[in-house]
Order: structure tokens, then sequence, then C-alpha cells
DNA sequence: GTTCCGCATGAATCGATAG
DNA sequence: ACTATCGATTCATGCGGAA
């Protein structure tokens, strides 16, 4: 990152590897030296992005000796000490979580969506990421499974299928902070990063055509797919070749998705 | 609280003064105050709850100058200090929250539910939330009518009719982490306290009948009628006269819920 | 072409066992 | 005494093949 000019990107977008939970893949950050690591990074973070750009990182804290560990409380603190503005923290609810029973605690369903500005004033498109509501909902909502009906009752949600952009012009409304997605699995190679409609999500609402966006923990590049198919500049850094191989490829696959979908 | 013995509350559930948020009702806690103002409070909690209890704080950060401010955080740590484990955090998804639009940010539908016991081992009822599974919906509901599932739906979480009942063990799952209820829109007169479900999810998670719910910021009585009508014992605090006569006029009014419908 | 069913899979966690 | 590994538990999703 060091390459980078001053004030270069529009967005960062990132999932970081979670502390201790990928050892075998990234080395395992130890929780209680997570915040130490990740600073001089947030630093180069904060120098190559633009003023009016966001910053927004998808982490959650590990159970680490049956209560929940505080990394990442401490690592928004550290974070707004070196002079981010902690500006919103939107909730992605993972519809399809881990199963799993313990007798202390449930399956956990949410990780936290932090978003970090260096200003006050920052670019936001709200537009971008509006969905359908009232009668549209109703129809639309039949085509969702029964269980979505019964557990989500009347939400309107983040962004539903690729295809809602045949109902645009239709009644939309502004989304809340909190992002209803399911995990990506099934017959995919790569361990599931983030599924991609997370930072699609973000991309779209902070970015424009042709703006940069960077993924500093690119990973097998789900980020960068994102940008590529809505349009924009991407650039993505991975320490692991294995990684980064995977990202190539997943990248040459890509395609752009056709303008008039960019703007759900 | 004071004149309350050691060791002799099952529960701690409560929604204390959001800081600054109701400074007319309550005078108002500055947000840089605020852990300062709570450690004492909840150092009194830690006494009177017993060891294998639970403490639920449902509380969010507000925006204090375009960020969000980071009382929230700062107290989840004081309060580990003070010897609370922060056992869990669930996340009470705002189906249907306030609406608005600013430039900056989406509506806000989300709180957190801060859980914190005093040992690893601690009292937790799974069974007594368990919500229909996935297939459970598809196959079984898919015979009744629509109304039929808008009427089971909302009772999801809230104790279900009496047919339902028959279905217990066999179709249920546990739930996750991320509560999904709804705000209670209706015209009560005091400034929006949590819906009866939030406490009443909780109480039946963490505690049997008999047992004793504190809420130390009682407000209009919420948690208390929660309580009483699961068939619990209660105890709340409230300072401001207004909100007390009004709690306990609540109570009057409420009853019993019959016994099989508890289970659920 | 639909609908239905079966199956693999996943940023998990706990408790017991082994080193 | 402390750390590392492993089995058991559990459910929404999306795919492919079958009806």
């Amino acid at each position: 990152m060091s390459e980078f000019p001053d004030d270069c990107v529009d967005l960062i977008v990132t999932s970081p590897p979670y502390a201790d939970s990928r050892k075998k893949t990234y080395g395992g950050i130890h929780p209680d030296g997570y915040v130490e690591w990740f600073i001089p990074i947030a630093a180069e973070l904060k120098r190559v992005l633009k003023n009016d750009g966001s910053f927004v990182l998808n982490i959650k804290e590990r159970v680490v000796g049956g209560e929940r560990h505080t990394y990442v409380l401490e690592l928004v603190l550290a974070l707004k000490r070196a002079g981010w503005l902690w500006t919103e923290e939107y909730m992605w609810h993972k519809k399809n979580c881990s199963p799993g029973k313990w007798p202390n605690r449930f399956r956990d369903a949410w990780e936290r969506c932090l978003h970090f500005t260096k200003q006050k004033q920052f670019r936001m498109f709200q537009e971008n990421v509006m969905a359908p509501t009232g009668d549209w909902a109703k129809t639309r909502l039949k085509k969702l499974g029964d269980n979505d009906k019964i557990r989500l009752n009347s939400q309107v949600g983040s962004g539903f299928g690729k295809n809602i952009a045949n109902w645009v012009g239709r009644d939309m409304a502004y989304p809340t902070n909190v992002l209803h997605i399911a995990t990506e699995c099934g017959n995919k190679n790569h361990s599931a990063a983030f599924p991609k409609e997370l930072p699609s999500w973000f991309i779209k609402l902070f970015t424009a055509e042709d703006d940069l966006v960077l993924d500093p923990f690119m990973g097998s590049g789900t980020s960068c797919v994102a940008a590529y198919e809505l349009g924009r500049n991407y650039a993505g850094i991975e320490l692991k070749e294995e990684y980064y191989s995977e990202a190539v490829s997943n990248l040459n696959d890509a395609r752009r998705i056709p303008a008039q979908r960019k703007l759900i």
C-alpha cells in the first residue's frame, strides 16, 4: 500500500482476518494483539483514502473463554484516537448462520460493518440502494421462502434478488442500517468469505462509476469482483499466494453487470 | 436497591435512560459522563444478582456530532473491569423503526441487548424460546391461508396459539442471537419504552416460574408486566413519580398468561 | 417448465481428551 | 497447569436431480 499516492481511494471495503480464526491460512492474529496489529495498517488506509471517502470494516469478535472478546470495541476506540470518525455501525444479519448448540449461547447470526470516515461530510448515494416496499413487496415476497415470511415478516430488507432491476420505478424505500444477507455456501471451492452482496451494497452506496475501491485484505477477491461488476475500478492486496491466484481467477471470470441493473 | 439483600435476583433486564435522549424526562445524562454515572449502579446490580443470574442491558449509542458516540463501548469495557463477564451481545432488529431521512445515514433499525453474567455457568432455558424451523414452515404452513400465516407470524416469540402447541418438540429450532421484534407504535403516553416482547423473551430464556426479575429503570413498567404475565416475581425501581404511577397502573391491568402458553 | 426432495456446507463453540 | 486437537451438536441455503 505504501506505493499508493495520498487521497486516491474512494472506498475501502474489507473483511480482515478475524482474530485467531484462520490460523492455518493467515498465521492467526491473537485477539490480545489484534488492535496493535491493525493500527499501522489503518494509518496507511487513512493516508490513501480521499477525504470524502469511506472505510467499511466487516468484523465480529470471537468467543474466548466463554465471553465475547473486546478487541473489536478496543479497535473502534483506537481508530478514533487515530483520527477516524466512527460514523455508523451497520449490522449484517446472517440469515443462514452456522449451526451448533451450546449450553450458554445461541448461534451467532450477525456481524458488524463498521463505517469510518475522515470527515463529517462524505459521499453517499442513498438512491442506489433503495429497496422495494408496499404492494410490490407483498407480491414479490410470495416467491421468497415461507421461512422468510415467518421470521422476517414485513421487513423491508436490503436488496433481494438480482431480478429486482425489473421493478425499477415502483414503490421504493430507503433501507435501514440492518442488512439481511445469507452467507454464501454450497458449491463454491473457496472458503466462503463474505457474500458478494455485502461489498456490492456498500460500493453502490458510497461510490460512483469509475471510482476506485480498495480491499486491503482481498482474500479470494469478492470485493474486487463486486467493484468490477458495478463498473468501478478496484485494487486489492493479498499476501497469500494461494488466495491471490484465486482472486485473479475469479476476476477473470467476472462480468460487468448491465448498466440499468447497477442502480438497484 | 441498597435495601435488597445480596444474591436475591435471578434476572436483571432493563433499558436505562439513553444518554441525552430524554433530558426532559430524566434530567439527561451527558454521553461523556455516562459510564461514570452507570458504574456505581452496576456495582449494586452485581451485588443483588445471584451468581448464576443474568443481566441484560438494552442500549444503543446516540449520534453526537455526526458520529456514533463511544460511551456504550466504554461501558462494556468498564463493566468488564468491574468484574462482569460480557457473555454475549444479542441484537434487537427493530422491524418497524422510526421513519426519517438524513444525508449521511439511514434509519437506525437495531439496538444492542448486552448480556452480562457473574460467572461462566449460569441458568439458561433455551427450550423456552424455540421457534418453528424452516422445514416446518414450508411443509406445514403451506396448507394454511395467508391470514393464518400472518396471525401465526405475529405470535412468533411471544407465545403461540393453542393448536400450535401440539407441534412443540417436533419441528422447533433454537433461535439465533438476533431478535426480530417490532417496536410498539401504539399511542402510549410515555416516551416509547421497549416492546414487551423483548423483556419477555429474556425472561423466558433466563428464568423459571417464581424467579425474581428486577428492572432498575422501570419506566412505565414494561419489564415488570412481562414478568408478571409469565408468572415470575418482579421488582422495579423508578425515580420519576409520573412513571411510577403509570407502572402501577399498568401492573394493575396486567393478567397472567395461562400456563400452557408459557412454554412456547 | 415447475415443483419437490435430498444433500453438502458453513468466519461456531463447548467440553473432553491428549500432549 | 496450561495449550492443542477433536468429536458432537445443529439449521438455513442453494444446488442438482427427480417427479
